[in-house]
DNA sequence: ATGCATTTGTTCGTATGTATC
DNA sequence: AGATACATACGAACAAATGCA
């Protein structure tokens, strides 16, 4: 064994990967900062020197991974965006779809971090925040009076704000977009429910229980309340075989 | 206000975007299935009716969300990957830099997904999946006295074990994609700590006991045990001011 | 409000290196 | 080893869209 330089393997890299490279580096660097934009596309081709046809390929790439958007006839190049969790949204729906999780799959991950949520809430709140999700169950219960097609995106408020008062920007984030995905896989048989009034108003009631144990600061009996309310929800949707998983964190 | 059609607003959708979607259903559908490969650039053109650069855009985006891959000079054409978590892990990574995760936000999703995780395994594991996790600790213990350097992939495997067990793809998935992040981010300080023999020493005690607890049929009591475990090990490496929010986490 | 210059979206043609039969 | 078909990459061109004077 000499001793002689240690070679990596080398992959071929295409001329579109090392723009993106460049670009995804200068934006999570801050060089380049949400609201600016890139230099036009015939400029671009200046810059890195390769032709139109593959600095279009990596600006396509660039947009989908949710970092830039062009539009057409723009004079000032692509725009860099904000952060957005729409590509995250996107991969965990085609990771839904593709990876065929089933629906107890996911709703056991909602109990696991809206519970978390919750009893990070009950604990590091401010009272500001803690205003916000009282109202937020206020405005909710106001909804199943008044506009029942409201009703969904009053709960969406009620736990986004939740959500929010746990502190972490992750946990946030993933309960936005494994809520959505839920919602719409069984948007339709709610819909369909001929006792969409009784679901409602036990929906209320358990907001109301886990809201008390809430502002009592006890976050685990707001968190078994929690997971105990979403299992009651979801459970009629989900298959037999699959409820004792949703059950075993029933406790 | 006329009863007439409710006309929604429509946006201009590019060609390339509209040949993605029909590659995206087509594989989300079933009737392009993992191995699978699609008709050649030439042939793609001839059926879209588009340009090779439309085409070649097209494929450049699926291929950015993971689902085809395409080699040059390969006869078959584009090939249907089978899924993977890397475009989840690559939004994930890029949220946490451009969305500016703290290391504390990161390593308190990992508490709550991995005693989940291990809550779930206790109440659901297989005796199979027993011995798995039982194997891999103590592959772990071989790894500290033996091969220091494999010490990180052995505790990964551990972790992945338990993931495995607790019957959840969706958690096993972020779990993974959370905790290479969390990695990637302390492991040169990890590496220079100086010391670190006593730090895997404790860490094996850690596990050992977590180990006991899920043997013993106590999910509590290892997740409890568990999120103590991760506390100590990342503390040091979190600024002071966020440690409380890790410690809502350990009641 | 109207052109005008510039940019993107898209098309077509061509050259080159590569993988498979 | 050669032929063939392929992906990669380049360059020129036109239409539609945009921003600005």
């Amino acid at each position: 064994m000499g001793g002689g330089p240690r070679f990596e393997p080398v992959r071929a890299v295409r001329a579109y990967e090392r723009v993106v490279e460049q670009v995804e580096e200068a934006i999570e660097g801050g060089d380049l900062t949400p609201g600016q934009h890139l230099p036009s596309e015939r400029e671009l081709m200046v810059q890195f020197s390769v032709s139109r046809s593959t600095i279009r390929e990596a600006l396509r790439v660039l947009q989908a991974r949710g970092l830039v958007r062009s539009r057409p006839g723009d004079p000032n190049g692509a725009e860099v965006l904000p952060f957005s969790p729409a590509t995250l949204h996107k991969s965990m729906t085609t990771l839904a779809r593709v990876a065929e999780l089933s629906l107890a799959e996911l709703v056991q991950f909602r109990m696991v971090l809206d519970s978390a949520a919750i009893l990070l809430a009950a604990r590091l709140r401010t009272e500001e925040q803690l205003r916000e999700i009282c109202e937020a169950v206020e405005a909710l219960r106001a909804a199943a009076e008044e506009d029942p097609r409201g009703f969904g995106a009053a709960d969406v408020a009620v736990h986004d704000a939740v959500a929010r008062a746990s502190g972490n920007k992750l946990i946030q984030i993933c309960t936005d977009v494994v809520r959505s995905i839920v919602v719409k896989l069984v948007a339709e048989r709610i819909a369909d429910d001929p006792d969409r009034r009784a679901l409602m108003r036990r929906s209320i009631r358990h907001h109301e229980e886990v809201l008390a144990a809430l502002r009592a600061g006890d976050g685990p009996l707001a968190a078994r309340l929690l997971r105990k309310a979403m299992y009651d929800y979801y459970a009629d949707y989900v298959d037999e075989s699959e409820r004792s998983a949703l059950r075993a964190l029933l406790e």
